[in-house]
DNA sequence: TTCGCTTACGATTAGCGTAAATATT
DNA sequence: AATATTTACGCTAATCGTAAGCGAA
């Protein structure tokens, strides 16, 4: 299946809808990661074009206008058609290119493929997502059930065996907390604070090597699924600042934490064919540059000095170190190579409204995100 | 019924369609009022966001890859519903509200009239476009089948009886020739030269009350049938450069008549409530002030120095002066109150491409448009 | 050599984020 | 007073038009 993507020229439409379903500028300007000023400016000028009121507007209520109403069907089919056309399209100008299929957790990983799809989209590669867990990433690779793997370090432990891998982008780790949550008003936290809160498990054996760590009984196999549990209340997790990108949960906050970064590799079997201009070997290249601008669309890392852009990953692939976890229980998770960091290639200077960044969103995502209440 | 108008964020679907339909950037960046190395940008900023190549170019030939023949099928339904969902939306936001019929002949009133359309789309007025031909205008309106008329001078005669008027624009009035005529490749001309040319007669008495002007049998009730005729062949004809707006005849060239200038007038009877706030009223104003800014995105007046912006209109309607007819046949056509033109509230300072400027296209009149081969 | 698409470049416009202002409950 | 939207402002990115580049017929 083609990753989907948003047919050009429509976000003042998408803004339109995700404001017509929330009808709360700020939720609504989280969700599009706008601030709330350029969405209400995205809606006076689409009001403006379109020469209607789309919207009652008082300080405590936003409610449609009929012709709101109205508006909002002819753009919700005509949306559709586009994507799904788009899509279609799509799919077809990818039938007949060598495929390479993609393991993938989640965390952002979706945002990755899809960005890479459409860089690769002139090469004859066709990347094939395939989502799964933790446990079964790198056996899947190793068994050919897949070409590729995006895996998150350091939360999946080292391969071991004929698999090779490329350091994509590193990104801060963040603590993932209810809004609600006492920690949630705060820009960082330290490693010291993350060790009094109690975490879901990730389904892998030596997740997180750092003592001091606690745990809750509850595991979790699927990426999402932390997140999921978080916002249910079960506990707190940990995770890369990438996941902000296909997980916007209104009532989650991502904290970066102080020095601690999370990894995306993408690895793949030492044997298969990465000659240059081979299928898997354009995947890869694809997806280090997808990681690369993913991660460097985030927003900077708050509380320290040095940008969290991209980390600087040749154009060809090769292994590069990993992080060891050390013993000392204060300093885990830490990857202390900051200093060295390039910036992505179209890094953006301009400071980002919190806690999310400005970018696309899948019109899927919104239509069936949680709907969770606060505890 | 309401005048049609583009959803807004679809201007590169829609260049992507006219150039599927044209297959010449060329061609296809004049019918859109761009130039064409703006259309080819925008096609290759399109095919880059798509992540998908649409077109095979070479020099001498462009032509639909497979992908953009599936997207042309999903754009084209597509701007569709976008289209028509916005008219039907646009119609029923209008329903109630106190209607306005305004009678027109053409040459870019259309594009007129949805601009006043827009800009009173926050105003309780409907506009009612009534598409007549210069023998009836002034009888409709006196007769009441329409509430206000835009009528062209010189090409009307004075309207006498109960009429008010107010100039909405003054634009050069242009001699339309062939694409392949002697003069097609001239940026203006004089008077003497259209002497020397036959013209079409307006189907209206002393259209043209100018000694040494010549006439071929045909005569036209429409104006926009005096464009189609010179299209055929029949002869020139005369007419104000806001036509090239609704009328984009590929093998037609609009020359700027040095000195010569048209006169966009709004006019409504004298025993109708015009006081301020009444339907009327605010079309009045619509129009003047729409008819003021699509005059001002015409190109400058070639040939001559002064720009030829809108005509300074007041706020509020109220006769003005209109042009006398002089007896002197060198000079007729003549409006010479240059020098204290105003320049619309939005006046571009930029260059233009020769001939059109950019603007919008309504597909309905590209689907529509004539096919006639060059003599 | 001509025709026609692309690239380069300067200039204008649009859009976003921060901060301040405003309005309603 | 508090909360939520709008306005003001500086800056960046997108886009247009002119002019030059360049490849195919």
């Amino acid at each position: 299946m083609v990753v989907s993507d948003r047919f050009p020229g429509t976000e003042k439409v998408r803004s339109f809808l995700v404001l017509a379903d929330e009808l709360h500028f700020g939720r609504a300007a989280r969700y599009l990661h706008l601030s709330q000023p350029a969405l209400s400016q995205q809606i006076a000028a689409f009001e403006r074009e379109i020469g209607l009121r789309l919207f009652h507007r008082s300080t405590r209520q936003v409610r449609l206008t009929e012709a709101g109403r109205d508006l909002l069907a002819v753009a919700t089919s005509a949306i559709s058609v586009l994507d799904t056309g788009l899509a279609d399209v799509r799919r077809r100008a990818g039938a007949g290119r060598p495929q390479v299929r993609i393991g993938h957790v989640g965390w952002g990983t979706g945002q990755v493929i899809a960005r890479a799809a459409r860089v690769l989209a002139p090469e004859p590669v066709q990347l094939v997502p395939t989502y799964t867990n933790f446990g079964n990433q790198l056996n899947q690779l190793r068994h050919g059930q897949v070409d590729t793997a995006l895996l998150w370090r350091p939360y999946l432990p080292k391969s071991h065996g004929d698999v090779e891998e490329a350091t994509a982008a590193v990104v801060p780790t963040c603590l993932v907390v209810p809004w609600d949550h006492a920690l949630a008003g705060r820009s960082s936290v330290v490693v010291a604070e993350v060790g009094a809160e109690r975490l879901i498990r990730i389904g892998v054996e030596d997740a997180f090597p750092v003592a001091g760590m606690r745990f809750v009984e509850h595991t979790a196999d699927y990426a999402v699924d932390t997140l999921a549990a978080v916002a249910a209340g079960v506990g707190l997790a940990l995770c890369p600042r990438l996941a902000e990108w296909d997980s916007v949960h209104r009532d989650l906050r991502f904290i970066p934490i102080e020095g601690a970064e999370s990894e995306l590799v993408v690895a793949w079997r030492s044997t298969t064919d990465t000659a240059d201009g081979s299928a898997v070997h354009r995947a890869v290249r694809g997806l280090c540059q997808a990681g690369r601008e993913t991660a460097a669309m985030l927003p900077h890392h708050s509380g320290t000095a040095h940008p969290v852009g991209a980390h600087p990953v040749p154009g060809h692939p090769g292994s590069v170190q990993l992080p060891s976890a050390p013993a000392d229980g204060s300093a885990g998770l830490l990857d202390a190579r900051r200093g060295e960091h390039a910036r992505g290639p179209r890094q953006h200077d301009r400071a980002h409204p919190a806690p999310l960044r400005r970018g696309e969103v899948l019109p899927e995502q919104h239509q069936a995100r949680e709907r969770a209440h606060r505890r």
